[in-house]
RNA sequence: GUCCCCAUCGUCUAGUGGUCAGGACACCAGCCUUUCAAGCUGGAAACGCGGGUUCGAUUCCCGCUGGGGACGCCA
């Protein structure tokens, strides 16, 4: 039997990263299998599913290479056929119509809460006559559950799982406004899709037993169960907003790149021996959804950074220039071919000190910053006067400096440190301070390299005449 | 409260009825060094507790504790 297995997030807000993992557990085992990877909007609660969420988390999935084999099916469109089950349920004696209010209701869960019974609906209208009517109220269907017995779920993850029937609750099928309710939805849908295997959060775990008995009374194969354990946050508690960005799109914006991402997620529950760095390839490769693990993993920023470091330095230059580029603009700052034929020249240093793309666009900035700079404070230590004094003795020097190389220019300067009786470090650290106005960047000569001799002269020049002071003055 | 799930270094994890309990991130130290990184070397760091079963349990069973999740006319 070929696999079909399913996304199914609920537009009411952005794409958690939880949801993510989901989404790639999901990809990973069809892709595993060779079967099918398809995409459900569970937008059955029309009041709080918008578009913006909708386009959100297809956006996401997109950026994380998780598109559906097929156009996502939209379940707010499945409405008649969601109800049609419903009423077959109800003819065949099945379901019920239950006339309690949602007061009632309240009042029942908030009573057996205060006596510490079981929180569940008593069934009272179970056996009211077919022709009982309650004026005023519009009834809800729900499912006759047994009320003996137990119902066993044979999970890929969890094991053996069994609950007694007496836990289950009547669920509501169809609403008081006749429509369906989630249960009923991705029952009919799932079977409908013909979904071999549903692979999703273990907060769904209870939900699979009465999703079970509705299989059973529409007298359908269920699917075979998956439940993956939560991400939790550093607390240990269900990742949610109060401990930062949980959105996956935000991880973009923090410039984390999608290959980072699924290796970061995929090691959440799952592992390949001592394997820590997987391409995409072996992932599906190795990937069974069998080997997921039953505990729950925190979110660790660390661990993503260093996943996202060692990804950045597989790309080829000039993808991350390209990939750069948009950071850069946020900083304000336009690429143009002397910006980018610098980047290229210099990325290889650069990347080396960059986590994230938003590091590598701050590291970026010495290349790509019109004149004059502008030091930050910590360089302006390094440009008093006595140390633009030797920066000019320094200039003239360099001005005449052939061939323009790294090891070259080293040993230029370090004669230069020399003859001026001085450490080296009193050469190198005003030259990084007056060349990339920052006390941190890639081996200083390899700078010069970059920058080429022009430019070189040029920012000692602004340095040596006090342009970096006034240029700070008058922004 | 009821039900369900979970439990190896701080974190992600490997692992087996007998291992010096392995790796990675983070952390600490050293090396390298013009800054910061990277890299290299070394270090500290775990089987939650109590009972069983067994010649022997981190591993199997039970209980406890701790943590998490679910208990909607939300999904």
């Amino acid at each position: 039997m070929s696999v079909v297995v399913r996304f199914a997030p609920s537009p009411t807000g952005f794409l958690h990263l939880g949801g993510a993992r989901t989404a790639l557990f999901n990809w990973l085992y069809a892709r595993h299998c060779g079967g099918r990877y398809l995409l459900r909007i569970e937008d059955t609660d029309r009041a709080r599913s918008t578009p913006a969420a909708i386009e959100a988390i297809l956006e996401g999935l997109r950026w994380l290479g998780l598109e559906g084999d097929e156009p996502p099916v939209f379940q707010s469109t499945r409405f008649a056929r969601h109800r049609e089950v419903a009423e077959r349920l109800l003819a065949e004696g099945k379901a019920y119509r239950c006339w309690c209010t949602p007061e009632e209701l309240e009042a029942m869960r908030a009573r057996a809460r205060a006596e510490g019974r079981p929180v569940r609906y008593d069934r009272r209208c179970r056996e009211r006559p077919a022709d009982f009517r309650r004026p005023g109220v519009q009834p809800v269907v729900r499912l006759k559950v047994p009320t003996e017995g137990e119902t066993v779920i044979e999970d890929l993850v969890q094991g053996t799982v069994r609950i007694a029937n007496a836990q289950l609750d009547d669920m509501v099928l169809l609403r008081s406004d006749g429509t369906p309710t989630y249960m009923l939805s991705v029952v009919v849908d799932d079977h409908d899709m013909g979904i071999t295997h549903v692979i999703r959060g273990d907060d769904h775990l209870t939900n699979a037993f009465r999703q079970l008995q509705l299989y059973r009374a529409m007298g359908v194969e269920p699917p075979a169960f998956a439940h993956i354990p939560l991400i939790h946050g550093p607390d240990g508690t269900k990742l949610s907003k109060r401990h930062g960005a949980v959105s996956l799109l935000e991880y973009r914006e923090m410039g984390f790149l999608p290959e980072a991402m699924r290796n970061y997620l995929v090691r959440l529950g799952w592992s390949l021996g001592d394997r820590e760095i997987l391409t995409t390839e072996e992932m599906i490769r190795h990937f069974d959804i069998r080997d997921v693990g039953r505990s729950p993993a925190r979110f660790d920023m660390d661990r993503l950074l260093h996943l996202n470091a060692h990804w950045l330095r597989q790309k080829p230059a000039d993808e991350l220039v390209r990939l750069v580029e948009p950071f850069l603009r946020r900083l304000g700052l336009e690429l143009d071919e002397t910006g980018r034929r610098r980047l290229l020249e210099g990325m290889a240093e650069l990347v080396v000190r960059a986590r994230t793309l938003v590091e590598l666009a701050q590291g970026a900035r010495i290349y790509v910053a019109p004149r004059p700079l502008q030091p930050d404070a910590k360089a302006m230590k390094f440009l008093g006067e006595e140390q633009r004094a030797r920066l000019a003795r320094l200039r003239a020097v360099l001005a005449a400096t052939e061939p323009w190389t790294p090891e070259h220019l080293e040993e230029v300067c370090r004669a230069f440190a020399a003859r001026e009786g001085v450490g080296f470090g009193k050469i190198a650290q005003p030259l990084r301070a007056a060349l990339t106005g920052t006390t941190v960047s890639p081996p200083i000569f390899e700078v010069m390299r970059v920058l080429g001799r022009e430019e070189v002269l040029a920012r000692l020049d602004d340095a040596v005449a006090g342009q970096h002071a006034a240029a700070q003055q008058s922004p």
